[in-house]
DNA sequence: TTGTCTGTACCGGCTGGACGGTATATTTAA
DNA sequence: TTAAATATACCGTCCAGCCGGTACAGACAA
């Protein structure tokens, strides 16, 4: 064991999300070792121990927020077995949630993309088996598409702060989707 | 011919294509003074002369684009008078196209804001210009935002090499859009 | 017509700061 | 005492922006 009762995993995680913390605040610019190592208490050197590259942490960063989301539609989806696609009606409920509550996922991406573009693969996996899924539910694909990439639409725009919608658009428009799900 | 002869707008112009170029070919982070220098055949001080900063130079490339897209759509829109939504359905045409032709230049746009995060400006202009006259076509405002955010999420996921879909899904929701906008 | 002067466009070496990564010291649990 | 875990000092590279220059065109005078 190490310095103190904390192991490895509690220490990753807690860096992960400062991490995320620190691009939620500063943009993805902002995202470097210095900065993460202030906001999470670490040292330069504790952050290098547990992601020995820059590359690590965000791959980290990504994966994390991958899982995440993907773990919250499956819960989510549980509630929508009446539903016509519950996998896209989970979809709908959580990006609603993600874009109200926490707009970093897309955000992420971006920091990717700033220093290694193609660091997309563990978010990738995730949005690959949920169009699995999605196919499995309906054999609507062109409606359902539709669907799905509005969503991306959503979570990219609002994490570009490009967003023209307001508030009431926005109601306008899950409203929508939700009634467009059942009619596939 | 001497030096000066040239003008600074042609100048200009050929150093933001040389940084699109650039991007395309290398990816955000090769997007340096130098990089554009060496690709433009510009020295870094004649770079540095037109555009005095890099964020100018950003600023500059994002406009650029921003007038480009809302030039296309204008010009397609004029074939689409007999729409439900003259607007919407130029800017599903001129998305496709950008998608099949051109990623280049979506991606250039995020890359971007990679570098600068608020960047935005120059390009929501545009957007909300666009959302007023959309606005004026249509009240069917749930519908209208589908669509229109589907359409973001297309560039958007396809800029961060995230997008899942194949050919296939893509003329499929493609076909569905253009369906939807004539139940307006 | 020629020489000087001024403004515009462009060149390229230099530097200072930022940042990723390393090397090494230090602390603590077991 | 050992090894995991964290701290600190430091190095090398990269790059934005600066700056002192050059090339050329027109204006204007003599």
């Amino acid at each position: 064991m190490g310095r103190s009762s904390r192991n490895t995993q509690d220490s990753k995680s807690e860096i992960l999300k400062s991490a995320l913390e620190v691009i939620r605040r500063s943009g993805a610019p902002a995202l470097t070792i210095d900065a993460v190592a202030e906001e999470s208490g670490f040292s330069k050197g504790g952050v290098l121990y547990n992601f020995p590259t820059k590359d690590a942490l965000i791959t980290g960063m990504v994966e994390y927020l991958a899982k995440q989301f993907h773990g919250e539609v499956e819960t989510a989806r549980a509630e929508h077995l009446a539903s016509k696609c519950p996998t896209l009606s989970a979809m709908i409920d959580v990006t609603e949630q993600w874009l109200r509550e926490r707009q970093d996922v897309a955000r992420a991406m971006l920091a990717t993309k700033a220093d290694k573009p193609d660091l997309s693969e563990p978010f990738k996996e995730v949005t690959t088996s949920l169009k699995k899924a999605v196919e499995a539910e309906t054999d609507q694909r062109g409606k359902a598409w539709v669907i799905w990439s509005s969503l991306e639409g959503m979570h990219f725009s609002d994490a570009h702060c490009a967003s023209v919608f307001t508030e009431e658009d926005l109601a306008a428009a899950f409203r929508e989707l939700r009634r467009s799900v059942e009619e596939l």
